[in-house]
RNA sequence: GGGCGAAUAGCUCAGCGGUUCAGAGCGCCUGCCUUACACGCAGGAAGUCGAGGGUUCGAAUCCCUCUUCGCCCA
């Protein structure tokens, strides 16, 4: 054996490389893209997770994708821009900064606005990069040096100018209407961070008295019995004919008696409950239309946090009450009174705040909204006009009926950390309008001017996100090179929320240019049952937990190869190992794979360019040709986003071809060539040109070498960190080189021959054969055996015998003949082309077994046979099915023709009846 | 109520018109520490591809209905 260049581990320890390679490849600026660059770019953007957010998995998925992709980009020579930041998450942060003052025994109303956001900004400081941090623990290659953070200086000018924009364009505008309210963040919430959930609720049936109405009383269904208070009607469809006679006539509202009208209007649905409904506008999204309609008073009866309050509505003990002990109190009062008719079980849909899970209250109030319909419009156009694409494709029907059915966008937040909404109004004389810059005065009567309080809402600032961060409204050398981008990898919860805002956006402020091409959708992590991963439920992994006990490649295998395009990806908690195993062996198998060629190349390989591949053994040219369609079938499932596909391509290459077969077979070699020491000697310049046989360990170190290289560049988007470590001590490594920014392989069209395939498929088969009839006759795995072929073919005979040595090896024989020579008792079995494999066991054989086993084989093929001629004999097959398809079905037939023959020779031989 | 998706080996999932396509990983069974790897090697058992109809020469694979589960929107 030669002397390897150097020791490795027999196991792979994650932990002795990942630091130190992620290190070298920030110190070499591999993830940084240089604006100035002439390749052609490739840009990601990241979805900004929470400044407050550390990792999980969901994000960890997100990320994996993202620099797999970025990765196998940069590899293919583009100008790979993977940009990273975090986004300022107005509420959430504002709840865990007063989560924090709260524990002090202080609320932000006792610190103060300035104070409050000021403290706010300390804790951003001290834990903000968390989450960047461990995104470069699982090996995320981002461009660190342009991290963004939407209330960074230049981004919140960004902010500013859409604002202005959009006000000057007539796009903004000040509506009073209802809206979702959130009493425990105590802020409005837009249509889609008001999340509605099924919910197990009450449906009360409630007598309202009526004055002159056909009956005494008329009977209410609610869900909220508690907003009873603010009620100004009472409506029924006016195509209703039950009740047709209400209508113009007063009810009484109970407990405040108060007389409303009975009004009638189309939105009423007549089968729900009595088809008489309460309408209370100030509380309620359609009650507030029927309120407009009718002209109806609108009056709020609950504080913004969510208590019954009002001057002349609320009686004194319901007073202060929350809204949930109010509906009891209520309930009880009515029926004190005998008005509480009926209680039912009633499921209904219920809004809750997405970040606090406070149930909404629908609130009558004064906010800032940005008409959507003509931001949308021409997105919706585009996208129909196919300038764009969502993958999977299935999220096309749900993706084109929110922009059609697109509404106004409440942008305003009644908070205090985020980017304070630029509007001014002057007091003297009520001017208002939105600035670029802080006034000091009016502009027109110069008197003083007072800012809106509210914040907007934190999508406002990262719908801009693509263009935002590379220095927009600035003409930039980024802007002008990084924008438009190229895929955007996100998971479809946000596709609303974000995706289509910022495809609009970007079209509304870039020239009609759209942020990316492609929007990727990926899948949720689930637990076991199918539970989507929580902290509440405590069923989450941490992936930092993973590298720990597993390694980042690991952790990344799973995540990409675990799951396909799309589709969610389904982790035990419980059972870590189970769950990552997977990654680690084959990081495993990669490693040992590597410490085994690495120890059998000298200093210097051939190149695999200067060998003449025809000169090769069969097992040499197969294994390129199986590397080739390695490469082939990965960069195609990487450019259709399917990882899963194309990690599960190398994985078979590396583990199933490579390591099963070709270094297997090549160990004579090796070894035979190492003990004379002839090819190690003569190394340094190969062999003379054309001179030598190539079954030389000299064209078996290039092509172990090239084969593992390609194996290596191929995977290390998905396994980064030990595919960089090995490469880098393959032979002809400069220091300097690394993975991370080498060159993807090309796919080689001509070296595609299917001929070869199917004759080292034959030599596989063989051996195959073989090691089912040792262990069928549980001969001992040390005992080695006499077997002979009686090849089906000239060309199949070839095969065999230029593989000669690797059946002797892997089918532990002791000699083989080609043409049938070995006499005596013996199994037998026959190949799928026809060709018959004969081993001898004198001692062990048992005919009757024998027979058995050769007649169900038989049995079987004989069946397939008889379905196969039923189709051939079909003449609307010969007739409809395409030529080739039928041609194959004969080759088919004639090839299992050959077997049946071979197998009935064999019965016959054997004397078995 | 409307829309979308899933249902394939014990588990997690591929395959989505042509019987060597009924597969992979994990798990399971039987042998092996064969000097790269026991995080391994070799051999094996295991599924009427949710149910019922239909289209087709041919269906896990396309269509319809149903059942169960999940997601989105009202």
């Amino acid at each position: 054996m030669p002397q390897p260049r150097f020791e490795l581990p027999p196991q792979y320890d994650p932990h002795a490389v990942e630091r130190r390679l992620y290190q070298r490849w920030l110190d070499r600026e591999v993830f940084t893209a240089r604006a100035d660059s002439s390749r052609a770019p490739y840009v990601i953007v990241m979805p900004p997770p929470n400044i407050t957010a550390i990792l999980h998995t969901g994000q960890g998925l997100n990320n994996v994708i993202q620099d797999v992709l970025i990765r196998f980009e940069r590899m293919r020579e583009r100008e790979a821009e993977w940009l990273p930041g975090t986004d300022h998450a107005g509420i959430a942060t504002q709840n865990v900064v007063e989560r924090l003052v709260a524990k002090e025994g202080k609320t932000r109303f006792d610190l103060g606005r300035d104070k409050f956001v000021e403290r706010v900004w300390a804790f951003v400081r001290e834990t903000g990069n968390t989450i960047l941090e461990q995104l470069k623990v699982i090996g995320c290659s981002c461009d660190w040096s342009r991290t963004r953070f939407t209330l960074d200086e230049a981004y919140s000018r960004a902010v500013r100018e859409v604002f202005v924009r959009l006000w000057e364009e007539g796009l903004i505008y000040r509506g009073h209407r209802v809206i979702h309210w959130c009493p425990h963040c105590l802020t409005a919430l837009s249509d889609e961070e008001a999340e509605s959930k099924e919910t197990d609720g009450k449906l009360y049936y409630i007598r309202y008295p009526v004055e002159g109405g056909p009956n005494s009383f008329l009977t209410v269904a609610t869900t909220r019995p508690e907003t009873l208070l603010g009620d100004t009607a009472v409506a029924v469809n006016p195509k209703d004919a039950r009740h047709a006679g209400f209508v113009g006539k007063v009810a009484r509202l109970p407990i405040a008696d108060i007389p409303i009208p009975i009004v009638a209007d189309d939105v009423v649905d007549p089968t729900f409950g009595t088809g008489f409904v309460k309408v209370t506008p100030a509380h309620d999204a359609t009650d507030f239309e029927i309120g407009l309609r009718h002209k109806l008073e609108m009056p709020l009866v609950m504080t913004e946090d969510g208590r019954m309050e009002h001057a002349t509505r609320v009686p004194k003990q319901l007073a202060e009450l929350d809204r949930f002990e109010a509906r009891e109190r209520i309930v009880d009062m009515l029926k004190e009174r005998g008005l509480l008719e009926k209680i039912e079980p009633h499921r209904h849909a219920l809004r809750r705040c997405y970040r606090c899970d406070t149930i909404v209250e629908p609130r009558l109030s004064d906010q800032w909204f940005v008409k959507m319909k003509p931001l949308a419009e021409p997105v919706l156009a585009a996208y129909r006009e196919a300038t764009f694409r969502i993958v999977p494709e299935r999220w096309h029907a749900t993706f084109e009926h929110w922009m059609e059915n697109i509404r106004d966008w409440n942008i305003s937040r009644q908070l205090w950390w985020g980017h304070r909404i630029p509007v001014f109004t002057c007091t003297p004389c009520g001017h208002q309008w939105a600035d670029r810059k802080d006034p000091a005065r009016c502009p027109k009567c110069g008197g003083a001017v007072e800012q809106d309080p509210d914040v907007l809402d934190t999508w406002f600032s990262s719908w801009l996100w693509p263009f935002a961060t590379f220095g927009w409204p600035e003409r930039t050398a980024d802007l002008a090179r990084f924008y438009p981008g190229h895929t955007l990898v996100t998971a479809p919860e946000i596709l609303f929320f974000w995706v289509a805002r910022m495809l609009m956006s970007g079209y509304h402020f870039m020239d009609r240019r759209l942020p990316f091409t492609t929007v990727c959708l990926h899948g949720t992590v689930r637990d076991t049952q199918h539970r989507k991963m929580s902290k509440s439920l405590g069923n989450g992994i941490d992936p930092l937990d993973v590298v720990r006990l597993y390694g980042a490649d690991a952790l990344r295998w799973t995540l990409v190869a675990g799951g396909s395009l799309g589709a969610d990806v389904i982790l035990d908690p419980n059972d870590l190992e189970t769950t990552f195993a997977p990654g680690r062996n084959f990081a495993n198998k990669l490693w040992n794979i590597g410490r085994f060629i690495l120890a059998q190349l000298p200093e210097r390989v051939r190149p695999i360019d200067e060998l003449d591949i025809s000169r090769l053994p069969l097992a040499d040219r197969w294994i390129l040709m199986r590397a080739n369609d390695a490469v082939q079938a990965a960069t195609s499932h990487l450019e259709q986003f399917k990882l899963d596909e194309a990690a599960k391509r190398c994985y078979e290459f590396v583990w199933g071809e490579l390591a099963d077969w070709y270094v297997e077979a090549v160990k004579p070699r090796l070894a035979a060539d190492a003990a004379s020491g002839g090819a190690t000697a003569a190394e340094p310049g190969g062999p003379p040109a054309g001179a030598a046989s190539d079954a030389t360990s000299v064209a078996a170190h290039a092509v172990l070498a090239h084969c593992f290289d390609t194996a290596l560049r191929l995977l290390h988007p998905v396994v980064p960190f030990i595919t960089e470590e090995l490469w880098q001590k393959l032979p002809g490594r400069k220091p300097d080189d690394l993975l991370a920014s080498a060159n993807w392989p090309s796919f080689r069209p001509d070296l595609v021959d299917a001929e070869l395939d199917l004759q080292f498929l034959r030599v596989q088969q063989v051996v195959e054969r073989i090691r089912a009839i040792r262990a069928e006759y549980r001969v001992p795995p040390k005992a080695r055996l006499a077997a002979a072929i009686k090849p089906r073919s000239e060309s199949i005979r070839a095969a065999f015998d230029g593989e000669r040595d690797t059946i002797v090896r892997l089918a532990q024989l002791s000699e083989l003949q080609l043409d049938g020579g070995v006499r005596g008792a013996g199994a037998h079995a026959v190949l799928g082309d026809g060709s018959e494999v004969f081993v001898a066991l004198a001692d062990a054989i048992d005919v009757r077994q024998e027979c058995r086993r050769l007649s169900g084989e038989l049995t079987r093929l004989e069946q397939q046979l008889a379905a196969l001629d039923a189709k051939l004999t079909n003449k609307n097959f010969i007739a409809r099915a395409p030529a080739e398809v039928v041609a194959k079905e004969r080759d088919k037939e004639r090839a299992w023709r050959d077997q049946r023959q071979a197998l009935a020779d064999k019965l016959r031989s054997l004397g078995c009846s």
